[in-house]
RNA sequence: GGCGCCGUACCCAAGUGGCUAAGGGAGAGGUCUGCAAAACCUUUAUUCAGCGGUUCGAUUCCGCUCGGCGCCUCCA
């Protein structure tokens, strides 16, 4: 049994999809204007456990997550810059050169992370007129309402508008620093734009009923997850920070569109921590998968890191942990399979009990891990490989391409030196060898050399 | 101003009202080795920020204090 943390209930509850057998999910995927940062994909990773969870539990997942590329103001406030507009200007792109090179980073550094791909990747681009039929039905029904400057969503008519938050809202007026207040022409301080109107100098712009426009940045998600997973479906992941803003709006303007339920299983990622705080963007405190490269690093330590830590709390990243990570997974590579710990059947069965309760404990990967480096069984790591993403089978198989010619012959001239004891040519070349990157060994059974899996 | 979170060994990090407080890394010792590396074995918190309370019993529940942080505004 499957139980994951609703953060609408605020409690754990059993996993009980919609439909038999299936499990739809929608999860918030990258603004691309610049490089995601490790913070950010740390949320992709704990997605994608979540994914190979359910299939895990035999659940067939239908994945969708959306890119957006749409440009959307840097705040409410009416002279607010656009991210897309403002990294395309940084880089002399247009702005749809940017997303596209921003798309494609983004899907290499999950690729890097062994994360699985979504059975849908979807351009907000691509599904204005969707956005634009939501808008409309909202209008219709008459949870929204037009201004001069933006089709506006109207919470004072949606009753159930805090829930997923439970905000305070007379709270969130009285205080905040005057930053909850009314702008542009809403009527309540809440309400947001569905869709912008007369924002001549707005880049990317689309033809509407209420001219020229574009939507605003919460519309996408309720277009897009309900086109491909219906107006109710199982589970919607993101973020934390989603849960006030973004998420609250989505149920709003979803629900009110629809008059049924939005989403059944909310759930939401922890922060990673960069020096005690939240790497973020825009404090410049952040750091990039290929920075980590260029340290040396392998992306899979990265996401071995994140598995050593629960989705639902802060990880504090230092390099340091990064390296404890690293090492640790490279004793995972190395485990011989020839010791197997767990050979008597009755025993690997409850060994694979034990671990699967823990994961299905609303995805306790960290005492998964635990537990499996308790057992030390290589067919235990092998078997939750498939949920943990670590590409286990495939950095320890023995047939991992005939060493170069290059290394061949220094394996071959170090042999001699040592079959003629002269340890200090030896060592030399085994140092050479270790440079680039092979582990040497010299056994009882001869010499060893193999590239490092790490 | 409102809402909320966290504080477990040198580092990262699980966990529980009562069994030895997981696991990883690092450190220390050992086996092996020409020396190493890798691997393997052993070892490292009488204690869970502090102080009170509830309880037969609390690190785990409650309160307070100290310290750190998040959201309410674009944000994974």
């Amino acid at each position: 049994m499957l139980r994951l943390y609703n953060t609408l209930s605020r409690s754990i509850e059993e996993f009980v999809p919609l439909e038999p057998g299936k499990a739809g999910m929608y999860c918030c995927g990258p603004t691309v204007y610049n490089y995601a940062h490790i913070g950010n994909l740390r949320t992709y990773v704990f997605e994608d456990i979540l994914r190979r969870t359910l299939r895990f539990n035999g659940f067939t997942p239908f994945h969708v997550m959306n890119i957006t590329d749409v440009g959307h103001l840097e705040s409410d406030a009416d002279e607010g810059e656009d991210k897309m507009e403002k990294g395309a200007r940084r880089e002399g792109l247009d702005v749809w050169q940017l997303a596209r090179k921003y798309e494609q980073a983004w899907l290499d550094d999950m690729a890097r992370l062994n994360i699985e791909r979504p059975e849908v990747i979807c351009r907000a681009t691509e599904h204005v007129q969707d956005m634009i039929e939501l808008v409309e039905r909202l209008l219709e029904r008459g949870y929204a309402y037009a201004a001069n400057d933006a089709i506006y969503f109207d919470t004072s008519k949606f009753s159930d508008y805090a829930k997923l938050a439970r905000l305070d809202l007379r709270g969130l007026q009285a205080g905040a620093g005057g930053r909850v207040q009314l702008t542009g022409e809403k009527r309540h301080p809440n309400d947001f734009a569905l869709w912008f109107t007369n924002r001549p100098r707005h880049i990317m712009q689309w033809e509407s009923p209420w001219g020229r426009g574009y939507p605003g940045w919460h519309i996408e998600c309720s277009a897009m997850s309900m086109k491909y997973l219906g107006p109710t479906f199982d589970i919607h992941c993101g973020g934390v920070d989603h849960i006030p803003v973004h998420h609250t709006n989505e149920i709003a303007q979803s629900e009110g569109a629809t008059g049924q339920p939005f989403v059944r299983y909310w759930l939401h990622g922890e922060w990673l921590l960069i020096g005690s705080e939240k790497m973020s963007k825009s404090t410049e405190n952040f750091l990039t998968l290929a920075s980590l490269a260029e340290k040396g690093f392998d992306p899979l330590a990265y996401r071995y890191l994140c598995l050593q830590a629960h989705y639902r709390s802060e990880l504090r990243f230092t390099l340091d942990a990064l390296e404890a990570a690293q090492n640790g997974l490279r004793r995972v590579y190395s485990a011989s399979p020839e010791r197997e710990t767990l050979n008597d059947p009755s025993a690997f069965a409850d060994a694979r009990a034990e671990v699967l309760a823990a994961l299905n404990d609303d995805l306790n990967v960290p005492q998964v891990v635990g537990l499996l480096n308790r057992y030390g069984s290589h067919r235990l790591w092998l078997e939750f490989d498939h949920v943990l993403g670590l590409d286990i089978a495939g950095r320890t198989a023995p047939d991992r391409g005939e060493l170069p010619a290059e290394v061949a012959a220094l394996i071959e001239r170090r042999n001699a030196a040592r079959r003629e004891r002269n340890w200090a040519e030896s060592d030399r070349l085994r140092d050479e060898l270790i440079a680039m990157g092979y582990e040497v060994g010299d056994g009882p059974t001869g010499t060893t050399v193999r590239k490092r899996p790490v």
